[in-house]
DNA sequence: TAGTGGTCTAGACCACCAC
DNA sequence: TGGTGGTCTAGACCACTAT
C-alpha cells in the first residue's frame, strides 16, 4: 500500500470537491455509503472527512450530514519561532544587546491590556537582535512581576527575554497581532532607518491560567516580510 | 462521560508536559503503558498524542517513540477570509467600486513571479472595498488569461474579483505573505491617508496544479491588525 | 424519532528504525 | 531484529438534531 488508505479516501474526496462532482452548498454521501464504494471501514472513512472539515473544506453535524463548503475557510498558518532560530535558519550569526531593563510601576495602558492592579509593578526590558550584526528586531517588553518575581533579578544578557521566558514558564493562552507602523526617533535609531519608514509590527500577550505573564511589541527592520504556503 | 475520553488523555498528558511530569527532552511511556493506566484503548491514547505531535508538543518516531520538544513549536493560524464577511461580520455595510480594468501584457516582475511566457496578456483588476462607506481594502489583482481566458469579459461591478474568482476556478496551492509599505499617492486617495502613511499588505499568489491564477496586493486602511489567538 | 456523525474497543498487521 | 508508532477493521454505543 503506497499511501494510507485514509489518505486515499481524502484525496479521492477532495479532488471530486475541487473538481465539481460535489459542489458547494451540497451534501456529500454518508460514511456509510463511502465506506462500502471505497471498500474499507467507516472508521477510515471518518479519519478522512474528519480531516477535510478540520481544513475547513466541509462541514459536519450530525444528522445533517457533511455539507461541501461555499467559501471555504481558508486558513494560513505561521510558525512564531524565537528570533534567534529565525535568524540562525538563514544562515546568519545572531546577536543582542539590551539597551533598556528597569522596574517600573505598570502604566495604565499596559495594566488594562494585562489585567494587572493599581500599581502592580512590571519589568520593561528594550533589546535588539542582530543577525550579521544588522539590526532586525527591536524588542519592548513588559512583564509581570507579580506573576514573575524573579524575573526582575535575570540577567538578558545571555539568554534574551524571550528565550528567558520559555524555559522559565508555560502559557497556556497567547494572542498575537501584526500591522504596520511608522518609525519613531527610537525605532529609526535601533533599526538603522528614517524615521517615518513603514515597519511591520508583532505584539503578543501571553497568559498562564489567567494571569497575564508578558506583553511584548516586536518591530522589524525595514522590508521584513512574513511568508506562508497554504 | 463529560469529555470524549481521547481529549481527558490529551489534557492530562499536555498538563503532564507543561508542569514538567515529563521534561523537555524526555521520552513519555508508550501508547500500550498509557492505554494501561488511563485504563482505556490503545487507540485512543493513539488520537490524543497524534494531535499533540500536530500541534508541536512532541515529536513521534517508530521504535524511538514520543519525545517532549525542547522548544515547543509554536504556530498561530489565521483566516483569509473573503473581504466582504470580514466587513461584514465586523457589523458593516459592505460595498466595492471598481475603480480600474484593463489587458495587459504582463509586466516583466508579474511575468517572473507567476512563470508566465513572454507576451503573455493578464488582466489588471483595482478596486476598492468600503465597510460604511469607509475605504477599508485597496485590491490590486492581475489574473493570467492564459489560465482564465473568460476572466475578460467579467462583470466585477456585482461580484467583486475576488468572489469572482473563488467561484470561477479553485486552487491548489497559495502563497500570502504580509508586510509594511508607504501609502504612495494613489494609495492616499483611495484609502482617504496621507502619502507616507504606514499601511499593512498582504499580497497573494495562487496557482492551480503548476499554472498561476492570480496575483493580489491587498493594502489596507491605516491601524489595520490581524489578530488571532493560538 | 430516526439518521448521521462522534467515539471507543480489542485485536490485528505493518513500517520504520534504533539498537 | 524487536519495540514502537501507524493504520485498519468490525462492531458497538452514544450524542446531537433535522424532520
Amino acid at each position: 500500500m503506497l499511501k494510507a488508505a485514509f489518505r486515499e479516501v481524502k484525496e479521492i474526496i477532495r479532488d471530486r470537491i475541487v473538481e465539481g462532482v460535489w459542489k458547494p452548498g451540497e451534501l456529500i454521501p454518508n460514511e456509510i455509503d463511502l465506506a462500502v464504494e471505497f471498500g474499507c471501514a467507516r472508521a477510515t472513512v471518518n479519519r478522512a472527512v474528519r480531516e477535510l472539515a478540520e481544513e475547513g473544506l466541509v462541514e459536519r453535524r450530525r444528522k445533517a450530514g457533511t455539507r461541501v463548503l461555499a467559501s471555504p475557510v481558508r486558513r494560513a498558518q505561521f510558525e512564531i519561532p524565537i528570533v534567534r532560530k529565525e535568524i540562525e535558519s538563514q544562515g546568519q550569526i545572531y546577536r543582542h544587546a539590551v539597551v533598556g531593563q528597569k522596574v517600573n510601576k505598570a502604566p495604565d495602558w499596559l495594566r488594562a491590556r494585562m489585567n494587572l492592579d493599581i500599581g502592580a509593578l512590571a519589568l520593561h526590558v528594550t533589546c535588539v537582535h542582530y543577525g550579521d550584526n544588522n539590526p532586525y528586531q527591536f524588542e519592548d517588553r513588559w512583564i509581570n512581576l507579580a506573576a514573575l518575581p524573579h524575573a526582575a533579578d535575570a540577567d538578558f544578557t545571555k539568554t534574551g527575554p524571550n528565550e528567558w521566558l520559555i524555559e522559565a514558564v508555560p502559557y497556556s493562552d497567547a494572542e498575537i497581532s501584526f500591522s504596520a507602523t511608522a518609525a519613531d526617533k527610537e525605532l529609526a535609531s535601533y533599526l538603522d532607518c528614517a524615521v517615518g519608514d513603514p515597519l511591520f509590527l508583532a505584539e503578543r500577550s501571553t497568559w498562564w491560567r489567567g494571569d497575564a505573564i508578558t506583553y511584548v511589541r516586536m518591530t522589524f527592520q525595514r522590508g521584513h516580510r512574513m511568508t506562508t504556503k497554504y
